[in-house]
DNA sequence: GTGTACTGTCTTGACATCGAGATACATATC
DNA sequence: GATATGTATCTCGATGTCAAGACAGTACAC
């Protein structure tokens, strides 16, 4: 029952745990460790992204219109949700990845409050690229964890996951 | 194989596939899904620390110093250690904290170049009922998961963690 | 059709963060 | 004990984000 910390929530849970003995603070080892390793993955990915002269920022709108398929084209609202960030910050992002010319505007001939935001083949082949180079680096870092447990792993964080995403 | 989309990135998945199934997307099953949790989290806490009148980034440093137990006091440099953030995020984050009242600034007796920061009364009682109050919260986000699938998640994620960590 | 509520996008101002560098002090080596 | 290297903290400028609100256009009820 005693065993020998391995991280630093470990540390923070025994920590606690002498400090509030009235206190039940298992949620933290659940919890903590997803915010504290997100923290880590952004940083990696920061630096994968690094190589290809993308922000991480730049590159979540990009995929986001990678993923969309051909023509590579969703309006600003359908960036907000696939992205998680207000309007007012993705319609700073997309000028600026405008004006680096990885994507385009224009007027959503179906809507006249709308818009459309496309990927221009400058921005296709940076996405792309820098794609790759993330999916490797993530593999590396799930090197010391077995598929199964990976699955295992991904189940049970789709069952915190889902309730936010409904 | 086919199943039913259950959360954004199972559709996220999904769409890497088809429009990318020359590439191994599984690690994306696990490492997106750690940080759009996180992201979700981000929220949850914040809004949980509002009733307490507390942004996120004072609680984080008030409760490293909570963790450290009597007299509640550590240097600038444990705090980035404990919160991971920059020097001179830090710096600022002891500044506004001080201004509010909440911890008190002195010079380290033993090292001239140092600092030590603690809290005061009023900073250990904001602190106290923040993290009551976030517990709360934390434990009904989990209230999914029964207790040993909460056990595998958390020791697979320090797998993961431990690498960061050492 | 007219009024009302809603939607989609953009603007603005405040703010927390980072990175790089400055400064003061401490420690190790010779 | 002088020099060089390392450590602790702070300063400063740039940047990305958010929240709130403005504005144009759409949809629905009557």
């Amino acid at each position: 029952m005693n065993e020998e910390p391995q991280d630093e929530v470990d540390r923070l849970v025994a920590a606690w745990r002498a400090e509030r003995p009235d206190l039940d603070v298992e949620p933290l080892q659940v919890l903590s460790r997803v915010s504290r390793l997100a923290k880590h993955l952004d940083r990696a990915r920061r630096a994968a992204f690094a190589e290809h002269a993308l922000e991480p920022w730049e590159f979540d709108v990009l995929t986001a219109l990678r993923r969309a398929g051909k023509p590579y084209e969703l309006s600003p609202g359908a960036l907000i949700r696939a992205t998680l960030v207000t309007s007012g910050t993705m319609t700073n992002r997309i000028d600026r990845l405008a004006q680096a010319g990885l994507v385009r505007r224009r007027p959503d001939p179906e809507d006249r409050r709308g818009v459309l935001v496309s990927l221009t083949e400058s921005g296709l082949a940076r996405v792309d690229a820098a794609f790759a180079g993330l999916l490797r680096r993530e593999h590396d870092l799930l090197a010391g964890l077995p598929l199964t447990d990976q699955r295992t792993l991904s189940a049970l964080l789709r069952t915190l996951l889902t309730p936010f995403d409904s």
